[in-house]
DNA sequence: ATGAAAGCGCTAACAC
DNA sequence: GTGTTAGCGCTTTCAT
């Protein structure tokens, strides 16, 4: 059907091997004679067979993105397509393409993961999240298949390289800009308990009350879904409190969304009553009202950075484990206000 | 490396060739060599090679999604995501993967088809969007490449197998919700022109009116990107007119946000001062305030049916190009009112 | 019902 | 520098 690298060798008058020696651009064809195999792969519309060449090469120049479950949170938040960019942009430059798999059950995805991985359909696998005990991350070690997790791996962290935020100093500092305004009756509003992002994020945000000597009230401490009705959720849930905080700590944007909703729904206006900080500085933070105080965790650059560093693994293998931070920054709008600010009028 | 088919033929003490078979299931096999060689297959834990399968077969399980420029839109609408699962859905059903391609510029994206097609990467492709003349339809028409596209095609439309919304009688029908309730100054908003989508849309719009006699106002007709910022954008340019709209047609969930917003800071009430239709009903329209009145397309029924479509072709080829429209409802909020009841007060 | 062997399109070790 | 040849792992005629 194709015209293949036997066509182009004889309309060249050289040898197959020589042709493919001139597609990798080596050096001992002389000038001339790549010439000439160049001509004839235009003259034919020549283009390499990708499959055939992986099975000779033993690899596939593609990269597997294993996504959560797909009814899950994870695709309709902006994360996903933001990371998703980062990832294709750092493929693209190395020529890598990218294939997903998804699914609906834990089970399916695990499928979909051995399908790539004994299917030998993919060269290495990018896991777009982190969760606590997750076999996926078991059967790549167990395998010894290349691979790279976004977020901090729950186990085994010298033996996995990942790219990932300080989670904890960034909530650590989120709190301590609320500390500074004055409030200490800070609540935390978590994500999914499974996900490791959530439970180093508590920390830092335990962290920074301990320090100040406040104690921790759990009823401060909520957890829902990275999603808007999340927030709305969660609002319930404080505002009902005898003693309601005064601040909070949303992990989410659109969370954060959902959480202003509401408050607003109840006749509390943030900043005045409510002070909010919350993470991933996504588009919607700048066009809510009041503009939300976010911490950009640089979103892109955790998928350019995997990429990266998983390319660079597959490259040149055994090497570390390596750890790839990305910075974060607290990006102040509107959405916070000293306590002081209130209590003394 | 791995193990072979080879493997499993020898412990099973048969040809590679009947293991073959097996794994086809063949019915030219008896059950007892069935059983013998699946149990050396478990025993050796045996995975069959995707990639030599798809060189012997010439056919690689994978479909390629094409994806417009990654700078754009189309990644931060949570159109993207929903229409994916969709995709997904209904590869996974027939084990089929996604491959995807993107890039920066219209050049880049069309590198990335030709390489998974010419590269034989992939078994057929789909379009999630359809474009005034877009090169890389040309492209796969020219080579008789398998392909659907999501949306109406701009040409060619009986030789091109897509899934789409009757997006005219779409917005006909949201139109005459609109002068039902009294209103004649109507708004259109949007997006970009050189989506088929638009067009249609726009042609529904300018029906709707037509057939009560208004004549087109061209200052009610504005086209922004569907985003947030678009709608804000889209209230500043008509909100000035001498003559303001009393409601508007907006062809985006995402936007209508926008909309909402701004006219909310300008002191207009919806729907009390401007009704509102939108498009797409996704997640937010329900969380809005108002809630959004919109045109439900059902994007995951769009992505569903797009994979069935292609893999239909795949397995009976040289079918006629078939068009597979995926019904609409009109979800009825809150951001509409009668005009009448206004002017009645 | 099963085996032998050729071939899918490309690469790479080995020759010269 | 370039050609010859043997695979990569699987499928599929063609025999038997």
């Amino acid at each position: 059907m194709g015209v293949t690298i036997k066509d182009v060798a004889k309309l060249a008058n050289v040898a197959p091997s020589t042709v493919s020696r001139v597609i990798a651009n080596n050096p001992r064809i002389s000038d001339k004679t790549k010439q000439k195999v160049r001509e004839a792969m235009d003259e034919l519309g020549y283009h390499p067979n990708f499959i055939a060449r992986s099975l000779a090469n033993q690899s596939t120049k593609v990269i597997g993105l294993v996504l959560p479950s797909s009814g899950d949170v994870f695709f309709q938040n902006p994360f996903f397509p933001t990371v998703l960019r980062g990832l294709s942009e750092g493929a693209h430059e190395k020529n890598f393409a990218l294939q997903i798999t998804t699914g609906q059950t834990d089970e399916e995805i695990l499928d979909g993961v051995v399908q790539m991985v004994q299917g030998r359909r993919v060269d290495g696998v990018i896991l777009l999240y982190s969760r606590v005990n997750d076999q996926i991350v078991s059967y790549l070690l167990e395998r010894d298949f290349p691979f790279v997790v976004i977020g901090k791996p729950f186990k085994h962290e010298d033996r996995i390289t990942h790219v990932d935020n300080d989670n904890f100093s960034a909530t650590k500092e989120a709190t301590q800009h609320l500390i500074r305004l004055g409030h200490e009756r800070i609540a935390f509003i978590g994500g999914d308990l499974e996900l490791v992002v959530t439970l180093e994020r508590l920390l830092g945000y335990e962290k920074a009350l301990e320090s100040i000597g406040v104690e921790i009230n759990n009823s401060y401490i909520v957890h829902e879904p990275f999603l808007e009705e999340g927030g709305v959720e969660a609002v319930k849930k404080l505002m009902n409190l005898v003693s309601p905080p005064t601040a909070m700590i949303v992990t989410d944007d659109l969370m954060a969304l959902g959480v202003l909703k509401k408050l607003n729904e109840h006749q509390y206006k943030v900043p005045r009553d409510i002070s909010i900080v919350s993470f991933n500085n996504v588009l919607f933070g700048e066009l809510s009202r009041p503009q939300l105080t976010s911490v950009d965790i640089n979103i892109f650059e955790l998928g350019y950075q995997a990429s990266k560093a998983l390319i660079d693994i597959l490259e040149t293998p055994n090497q570390e484990a390596r750890r790839i931070s990305v910075p974060h920054t607290i990006v102040v709008r509107q959405s916070c206000q000293s306590l002081g600010e209130y209590v003394g009028l």
